[in-house]
DNA sequence: ACCTGAACACCGTTCAAGT
DNA sequence: ACCTGAACACCGTTCAAGT
């Protein structure tokens, strides 16, 4: 929470590290988050050395980029906490909106895992992130909806790992798999009043 | 279901292979399944071109290592099948297998969702654990213990992405996911008589 | 203060030459 | 039939030299 980069680029430093975003945009939507770097910064117009100065890690690159969908997860978060519907369906709704955060860049969700936890700037996103979640969960949680011996954490890594298999497999409905972690692959116990949504769900994939 | 590999290898050849396998699996242990190929064939004591010969891709090295474990997930299945315990039940205990094999190495879990309907060696070695699995799965849904709408596709991949969470997260108990994502995240609905064994299940890891 | 690009280290994969 | 290792292409990262 001290100063990081709070001082003012030069402007032609300003104009790089733009370019270098939306090099490293394209790149990251052709190839994923482990694009070369090299590529990066040859299509931003910019050596090699001036990428690495203003991004310093991988990370740093792959942040920058998430940070707007991070902030909306929290908005989001704030959103569904102020309405007052189903808790576990607010829970729901946010964990499907994570899913889809973390399929924007193939490569993204591994990124995520592996930053989480730790003291870097993805790794400050990851926990804005479980910040946003918790809020939510702990909802759910007090009110009953969810199982104790369940932390925010589990949802978070659940939710991404699901994002994970979902882009490695190249199937074509993260929702299914969602659904089926949230309420177990059991079926509902009373058939007359079904737990919620299975609306369609056929799925296949792959 | 031709012929591969059925010719018999020349002694030289065999012992060679059999060096590969070895460094190789020492190879995975310490940096998982990316390690370096030319690390491997200066471990075995063998020329690139030679690692090459006997296995074109990474994915045959994995394969021939984690062949074993494919073969045992075979037989636990027969043996689970055999018994007649609850069909959940021994659905669960094969998945905990599942999890277990799928973290025998570092980067195996992804090499197993990227290989699974691939048509190569590893991809065959994904397609017969679906198999083993697919026994357990039709019973527990035929006696109406798992939802109509999931499959064993389903089933798998979702015990993968937990493998692949627990090795990036170092979480130390995959388990604990693999009981939510079965059960769901919901408490169980009859306190007097919970669903099954949350033994335990503290949890906490990363 | 910032940028450039050569330099270094490392890797995957192929293939001509050997035995 | 099998093995070797040089060769090629590519990449991440650093750092001395520039403006």
């Amino acid at each position: 929470m001290s100063d990081t980069e709070t001082r003012p680029l030069r402007a032609d430093a300003l104009r790089n590290r733009q370019r270098l975003l939306d090099a490293a945009r394209a790149a990251f939507a052709e190839h994923g988050t482990d694009a070369s770097l090299e590529d990066v910064a040859r299509r931003a117009g910019v050596g090699i050395g001036t990428l690495y100065r203003h991004f310093p890690h991988r990370d740093d690159l792959v942040e920058a980029l998430v940070r707007g969908g991070v902030d909306g997860l929290g908005t989001l978060s704030e959103q569904l906490a102020a309405e007052d519907g189903d808790r576990l369906d607010a829970l729901h709704t946010w964990l499907q909106a994570l899913v889809r955060h973390a399929l924007a860049f193939r490569g993204l969700a591994e990124q995520l895992v592996t930053a989480a936890g730790s003291d870097n700037r993805l790794g400050t996103a990851c926990h804005d992130t479980e910040a946003a979640g918790q809020v939510l969960f702990a909802r759910a949680q007090a009110a009953g909806l969810v199982r104790p011996d369940a932390t925010i954490e589990d949802a978070i890594d659940l939710a991404t790992s699901i994002a994970w298999v979902v882009e490695r497999s190249g199937r074509d409905d993260p929702n299914h798999l969602l659904t089926l972690t949230l309420d177990g692959l059991r079926p509902p116990l009373t058939p007359t009043q079904p737990r919620r949504g299975n609306e369609g769900g056929r799925h296949q994939g792959r």
